[in-house]
DNA sequence: TACACCTTGCGACATATGTCACATCCATCC
DNA sequence: GGATGGATGTGACATATGTCGCAAGGTGTA
C-alpha cells in the first residue's frame, strides 16, 4: 500500500537483488549497514509485512521474506511522489535523466517511464 | 537543520513566494489546501521554528514567519537526499532534467546544480 | 540428557508528524 | 463598559518510525 521509508527501502533493495531471505540474512546485509540490532531488523520486517510491503515465506524451515511488489512499481511510486509533491513536475518527465542510478537499469527505467505515464500517486500499481 | 516533511515544504513554498506571513495567512493559503484547522497550521509553524526551518518576525504587531533558508538551499538538500538514498545516483547529475518544475526557475536550478556539486547530505548549506 | 544457540512472540519506549481543542488575553466596536 | 473576534499559550492524543530487550520454544551436539 503505502510508500516505504528510507530504511524500508534499503530492505527492499536487498530483497529485489535476492529473495527470499531470512531475518538473519537481512540483518547481516542491510541491517548491518544501518547499524541495527537483530531486534530492530525483525521489527522493521514485521511492520513491512503488516503494511503489505513484504510477503512471508518459508526457507529451510525458517521464516523468510520477499518483496510484495516489483522494483519498478515501487520505485515509480517513489519517483512520482517526489517529482509531484516536492518538485511539482507532473507532466511527462525524462526518466533518461536517472540513467546513473545504481538500482535501476535501462529496462527497468523504461518500465517505470510507462508506469509514470498513467498511475496516479495514491493507487500505485499493484503489479507484482 | 533537518529536512522538511511534505507538509512543511508546502508552508515553505508559500513563504518563499511571499514573506513574512502570519499564521492566519498561511492557514488560508497552504493550510487550506491541506485541509488543516488553524490549530494544526499553528502547531506545524511552531515546530518548524523549533527545528530551525522558519524564523519569527513581527508584522503589524502580529507574529509572522519567514523561511530560514533559501529555496535553492532547501530544495538542493531534498534533491540530494532523494537522488542519493532512493535513486543511488551520487555523481554529478543533470539538473536540466527538472526544468519542468513549477517551483524552480532556470536561475534557481543553476544555483542548485552548484550546491549539489559540493554540499554533502548531512550538513546542507546554511546559506540564507 | 543438558547445554547452547537460533528463531519466534511480545512488549516497550522515544521521537517525529498529523491534528486538534480549550482557556486567555487584547484590541476594537457599539 | 461589555460583547466579539482574532492572536497566543498550552496541552493532548494517534500513528509512524527507530530501536531494543526478554522470555519461551526447538533442535542438534557433546
Amino acid at each position: 500500500m503505502s510508500h516505504p521509508s528510507d530504511s524500508e527501502l534499503a530492505i527492499l533493495k536487498s530483497l529485489w537483488a535476492s529473495a527470499p531471505q531470512s531475518a538473519r540474512s537481512l540483518h547481516d546485509g542491510p541491517g548491518a549497514s544501518l547499524g541495527w540490532s537483530l531486534s530492530s531488523t525483525r521489527t522493521t520486517l514485521a511492520r513491512m509485512v503488516a503494511k503489505g510491503l513484504l510477503v512471508e515465506t518459508k526457507l529451510d524451515g525458517v521464516r523468510a521474506y520477499g518483496p510484495a511488489r516489483s522494483k519498478p512499481a515501487v520505485m515509480a511510486g517513489l519517483m512520482r511522489r517526489f517529482l509531484s509533491r516536492v518538485m511539482e513536475i507532473d507532466g511527462p518527465l525524462p526518466t533518461s535523466a536517472f540513467t546513473g542510478s545504481a538500482v535501476l537499469d535501462a529496462d527497468e527505467l523504461a518500465e517505470i517511464e510507462a508506469l509514470l505515464a498513467e498511475a496516479d500517486d495514491t493507487a500505485d500499481g499493484e503489479k507484482t
